[in-house]
This record gives C-alpha cells, sequence and structure tokens, in this order.
DNA sequence: AATGTGACTGACT
DNA sequence: AAGTCAGCCACAT
C-alpha cells in the first residue's frame, strides 16, 4: 500500500557505509550501542536493517570494533558466537537472559555530530 | 516484475 | 521476560 520512490542512489549508499564505519570507530571500550541509533545519527533514520547489513557484509567492517554494535534490546548479532566474549572481555556484563545490561553500557553517541 | 530474506524496531500480548 | 506482528528497505532469486 505505499511505494518507496526515493531509494538510495549508489554514491549515497557509498557514504552510508562509510559513515556507519566512521560512527562504530568511535564507540568507546567497555560500551555499546545500537544499529538504530547508528542509523539515525548518520541521517538513515529507518534503516536500522541496513547498518546491520553494512557491518555483515562491508570489507572494512572487520578494522572496526563492530562487535560493540548490538540491536535495541541488546541481543548479540545472530551467528556470531565470538561476540560476547569480545565485549565480556572488555567489561560488559550481560543479564541472565543474556542481552547486554543496556542500561549500563549504552553509548549514546550525542556530541559525536559536529 | 514479484517474492523472499535479513547483524532491525516499536507496539502489543 | 519472551513471542508475535506489522512496518521497514536494500538485495538476491
Amino acid at each position: 500500500m505505499r511505494d518507496y520512490p526515493s531509494r538510495m542512489t549508489p554514491q549515497q549508499a557509498r557514504a552510508f557505509s562509510e559513515d556507519v564505519l566512521n560512527v562504530v570507530a568511535q564507540i568507546p571500550c567497555g560500551s555499546v550501542t545500537t544499529y538504530g541509533h547508528i542509523a539515525a545519527l548518520i541521517g538513515w533514520p529507518s534503516h536500522a536493517r541496513m547498518v546491520g547489513r553494512t557491518l555483515r557484509y562491508t570489507p572494512g567492517a572487520e578494522q572496526v570494533p563492530c562487535h560493540r554494535v548490538v540491536n535495541a534490546v541488546g541481543r548479540t548479532a545472530p551467528g556470531w558466537s565470538a561476540q560476547r566474549p569480545m565485549l565480556e572481555r572488555e567489561g560488559v556484563t550481560f543479564k541472565a537472559n543474556g542481552h547486554v545490561d543496556m542500561a549500563r553500557h549504552l553509548w549514546e553517541p550525542e556530541e559525536l555530530i559536529q
């Protein structure tokens, strides 16, 4: 019932993944942030899924602390069992249900915009 | 062109 | 707390 008139141009897509990596690079050790926060921060709200896609498939994501990105409820990436130990090594604590204790470790990139 | 698939979210149960 | 669901949007088939 709705069509999507404005899709990302190739150059926008390029800028998008570049911006995603730039933000992720600034997540401090011991903290995490979410796909949605990143998307909103770089000017593409509603593109949380694309942030996930970028971190999963974009070459270069390995050179950035992408293990510090979890979903809105603190769940780690499906199929990436190493993520939790990596976070715990940095001091990130998990709740009994296996979710990151967001109240304690969520990093909200507020003053990042400059 | 149409349909299926996610490293997602928010609302609701 | 844990599921379900509709909405989401780029991509693969």
